[in-house]
DNA sequence: CGCCGAGTTGAACTGAATCAAGAAACGTGG
DNA sequence: CCACGTTTCTTGATTCAGTTCAACTCGGCG
């Protein structure tokens, strides 16, 4: 896929875009075509860069206490980055890694608001952008709040099926907040409750 | 508190507005004076307003089989709105009631998307608003993840060391995700881990 | 062919839920 | 300002969902 593919695909996804804004955005923007595993983002950075997922996986996770947390999952046409660091500009929390061989494009948090200034439409996007991560953080809440963690995984499933052929169970796990053992047993066809 | 000092602590505490949008904010926003324990949205109604509280405390809620879910608490200078009927205009899952004698301010979607579409400032606040939102459900994901109940308990304290002296703990505890009575126990002094 | 990471299964343990009973705090009306 | 009922909070005993630790299986891949 290449850049203007990618463009499109995100206007097409999220907003209409002037031609001269779509023109300025490949002249800021940059494509990374990426193998399975490799790390984007690393905790400690500064990370002021916004990532679009073309094709492939990428997670956000951070390490509590040497323990590896997946806080983000971010597949086709989805966005990415280090929300705290990118938003507060401050040293990341997480690490960001591609999970399958991924084509990216990463956009400078310096460009963003530069677009933003210059066309409405971008900055329109940013909010849609903004708001829809908004409401899905709100639903997992929601999800995460009082559920057994039998629901909260088939709750999950019901948003997105393919999950557990794309990501390795123990990444599904710890977003789930629930242990790899837990996950593997509420799977089993003999689990019950 | 009056309508002109209401709007001067928007501004105040999230983003500059120029003079004729403060006027126009000031003709297209109601105040509400409310007793504690008023509902001002219900469950199934089409919430489209946002509150700003700038006086007492407020929360929104949703009856999971039968029991009251604390979802958002806004206190001074917090938003608080049902964000599912707002953003995506379904029937709103959630209530939202006073929980103190409050002030608030009530604006329209409509008039927030045509006072976005005039003044850039006001867009550029209500950008401030979702993203410190989305910032704030991001943190508390991650303190949900894999806390044990009294850290995440301390770790709400932290954040908002009055908060027992406001809300009832038994809405504090379905916040947590946890019960009243766990909570009551790690209040209590000679709880142990 | 044997190693290695990913996933499964089992047994013991534990943090938090549930059920149940009281104790405080609060508000309202006499 | 006190009595009474309601709501909020505490404490105890028991149960259970999910963790932890440990051993084992499976599928790739050098």
């Amino acid at each position: 896929m290449n850049k203007d593919q990618i463009i499109q695909s995100i206007v097409e996804n999220y907003h209409e875009l002037p031609f001269e804004c779509v023109n300025d955005l490949h002249l800021n923007s940059e494509v990374l075509n990426l193998e399975k595993g490799i790390q984007i983002v690393r905790e400690g950075a500064y990370a002021d860069k916004v990532y679009y997922v073309a094709e492939g996986t990428a997670r956000a996770f951070y390490l509590k206490d040497g323990k590896d947390i997946s806080d983000w999952f971010a597949f086709e046409h989805d966005f990415i980055c280090s929300i705290n660091s990118y938003f507060l500009n401050i040293p990341s929390p997480h690490y960001i890694e591609t999970i399958e061989a991924s084509t990216l494009l990463a956009i400078n948090r310096t460009q963003v608001n530069l677009l933003s200034d210059r066309y409405l439409a971008f900055d329109r996007l940013g909010k849609v952008i903004v708001t829809n991560t908004m409401l899905r953080l709100q639903q997992r809440i929601v999800a995460m709040q009082f559920e057994t963690a039998k629901q909260t995984y088939e709750n999950l499933l019901s948003i997105r099926p393919d999950i557990t052929q794309r990501i390795p169970l123990m990444h599904i796990a710890s977003y789930l907040g629930i242990t790899l053992e837990t996950l593997s047993r509420i799977r089993s066809p003999k689990y019950r409750i």
